[in-house]
RNA sequence: CGGGGUGUAGCGUAGCCUGGUAGCGCGCCUGGUUUGGGACCAGGAUGUCGGGAGUUCAAAUCUCUCCACCCCGACCA
């Protein structure tokens, strides 16, 4: 591609609305233009980038057995109504109505309308396993669309949805699409990470996420970096230490705190570690009032607790509530005297000693101790976020947090689906059976930030070379002026062609300076620069966008050269 | 939806407090000089100052209202 033929619109600076770097680079480098809230054209640079992502999914996907297919956007409610998830699913699902007022929504997912397929054409277990998948637009109504094309509304996913006559089967092609889903962030280029992962509204039993590392990713990740132990932070469990509680040092004493409600407060007032206070949360769940306890320097873990039956719909409880229950505003809560269903967390177990609200404006108790000053809480549960320094629940180390992008997530969703929608087929012994069901997305469009996010530099994007726009890019020095670089830099570039390299001929009538700043902020993993000096000695410039300095190689072998680097990238 | 903020030319912004009819940089167009790291000179085009209403002789500026967007939380590929 020619650049005088092309379109390339770069900006020097980024627009004000873009806060992360890979939006701001994406906008940019003129990769994607906004339309409206979350919604994104892409332009045909950065619609060259996501074709590639497709294509590298593509492969993998019929590599792995699955079979392409492709669905409805739009969907009707009908489907839904019968999964109950046109309720369920809120306010994400985009709704609308054609002229004769029928509901349809645009497809956030299409569990639905495959699961109408299955049952519509599977009707024996001969023909099964299948797994079918496609590359398609979603629509979710994000309650925040944010980050550009990261947290978009309309957005590019490839799903895949598999069918099985038992849940080893179902095993079977879960692992696959596991190994399938490294294989194409291999592929990619990506640093990323499969972790365990919750099922969330998607239901179902186990689940992996994959993650693209990244500072701005927004979950947490625990891992262990001497097992293979690695969970999403909603989901990561620590072993307990196992420490037995201390002998009290001390009589408990009511200590005057004013105006210090937090634990960090408290522990900084009072001089005491902050794992030695305890945080007290008032919640409400079915009417009932509840004081969940956690080591102050703990968080709370909603996705954990809202496990716990009792909890399922929990809520913190309001200020008011809270001061009818327990006569104390917030802030100086504690469990020694309060009558309210006490729910420990295990980690509060081992604590001795500490200090914990007093029940009272403005106190706080010290050196409170379980089984003295009040009995060993009975309803202990796991209800934090594991911190970096918690022990794998593996036992082979100790957990790290890191932060990452969610690129992919596959569920074992077993028959949740299918038993409401009937997917049945015949098993050998003629008795209807219901099919096992998994699911499987990437975010298709969400790679291009992630790969961004993890590959950049000051001058601008450095594209894998599995998914840059353009592979090579050429810059001629003087094109317009000399006969022998235009005619050189033309050859070259035909020969490129020839060869199949995916090049750019920057064959404008600009100055050096701006092509080079182009073609590095476009993220072109090789770069060639043909000019008069070079080329009396039959020489031109090589440079790889992450090298540090170029080099002068000879004209003649620049094609053999570059057709190595791409090999061997 | 709750909290915070911003809307001025394609992009980045000044002006707003203290009303007098809009300025700068980049980009764009024309001509010239340049040409190995975002050039220089000269000339030029582009603004319903987010929309509506109000106050006023006069509103980008003050008031009200609506809208859009961004940031922090719940949601998720």
């Amino acid at each position: 591609m020619r650049v005088s033929q092309f379109f390339l619109s770069t900006l020097k600076e980024a627009p004000a609305e873009a806060e992360l770097i890979s939006h701001k680079l994406m906008l940019r480098a003129g990769l994607i233009k906004r339309l409206g809230s979350g919604l994104y054209t892409w332009m045909p640079l950065g619609l060259r980038v996501l074709r590639k992502i497709e294509h590298i999914i593509r492969e993998e996907m019929n590599r792995s057995g699955a079979l392409e297919l492709m669905m409805p956007a739009i969907q009707p409610a009908e489907l839904w109504q019968e999964t109950g998830r046109w309720e369920v699913f809120g306010p994400q699902m985009l709704k609308i109505q054609d002229r004769h007022q029928h509901d349809y929504c645009f497809g956030p997912t299409h569990e639905e309308v495959i699961a109408d397929i299955a049952r519509r054409e599977i009707k024996s277990y001969r023909q099964l396993p299948l797994n079918f998948y496609q590359i398609q637009t979603k629509f979710r109504d994000e309650i925040r669309p944010r980050f550009g094309v990261m947290r978009a509304r309309e957005f590019m996913m490839k799903d895949a949805y598999s069918f099985h006559v038992d849940l080893a089967s179902l095993e079977q092609t879960y692992q696959r699409m596991h190994d399938t889903y490294s294989r194409i962030f291999s592929r990619i280029g990506l640093n990323f990470r499969a972790v365990a992962a919750d099922t969330g509204a998607m239901g179902g039993s186990s689940s992996h996420e994959f993650h693209v590392l990244a500072e701005s990713g927004e979950d947490a990740i625990a891992f262990c970096p001497t097992s293979d132990y690695a969970a999403n932070i909603e989901l990561a469990t620590t072993m307990p230490r196992g420490n037995t509680r201390l002998e009290p040092s001390g009589a408990m004493q009511k200590i005057a705190t004013p105006d210090q409600k937090s634990c960090p407060e408290v522990a900084e007032f009072l001089g005491v570690p902050l794992e030695q206070t305890l945080k007290t949360l008032a919640v409400t769940a079915n009417d009932q009032f509840y004081l969940l306890l956690l080591r102050g320097d703990h968080q709370l873990n909603e996705t954990k607790v809202r496990k716990i039956p009792f909890l399922a719909n929990f809520e913190l409880a309001s200020a008011e509530q809270i001061i009818a229950e327990i006569a104390c505003p917030p802030g100086y809560l504690g469990p020694v005297t309060a009558k309210a269903k006490i729910v420990a967390d295990k980690a509060v177990l081992e604590m001795s000693n500490f200090v914990c609200g007093a029940n009272e404006a403005g106190y706080h108790l010290t050196q409170v101790n379980f089984g003295r000053n009040l009995p060993v809480p009975e309803l202990v549960f796991d209800i934090r976020n594991v911190v970096a320094g918690d022990l794998s629940p593996d036992g082979k180390g100790i957990l790290e947090i890191c932060r990452g992008i969610e690129v992919g997530h596959i569920f074992q969703l077993r028959t949740k689906y299918a038993e409401k929608m009937q997917a049945t087929y015949l098993d050998e012994s003629g008795q209807t059976k219901v099919m096992e069901m998994g699911c499987y997305g990437i975010g298709v469009s969400r790679i291009v930030a992630a790969a961004i996010e993890q590959n950049h530099d000051a001058q601008g994007i450095i594209f894998p070379l599995s998914i840059a726009p353009f592979q090579l890019s050429i810059i001629p020095i003087n094109y317009h002026k000399s006969d022998m670089i235009r005619s050189e830099a033309d050859k070259l570039y035909q020969a490129c062609l020839e060869t199949g390299i995916d090049v750019l001929l920057d064959d404008r009538e600009e100055r050096p300076g701006v092509m080079f700043a182009d073609q590095e902020l476009i993220g072109i993993p090789h770069r060639l620069v043909i000019g008069e000096r070079g080329l009396k000695e039959g020489l031109v410039e090589y440079r790889g966008r992450r090298d540090e300095a170029p080099r002068m190689l000879p004209l003649k072998e620049s094609i053999a050269f570059i057709t190595q680097q791409l090999a061997g990238y």
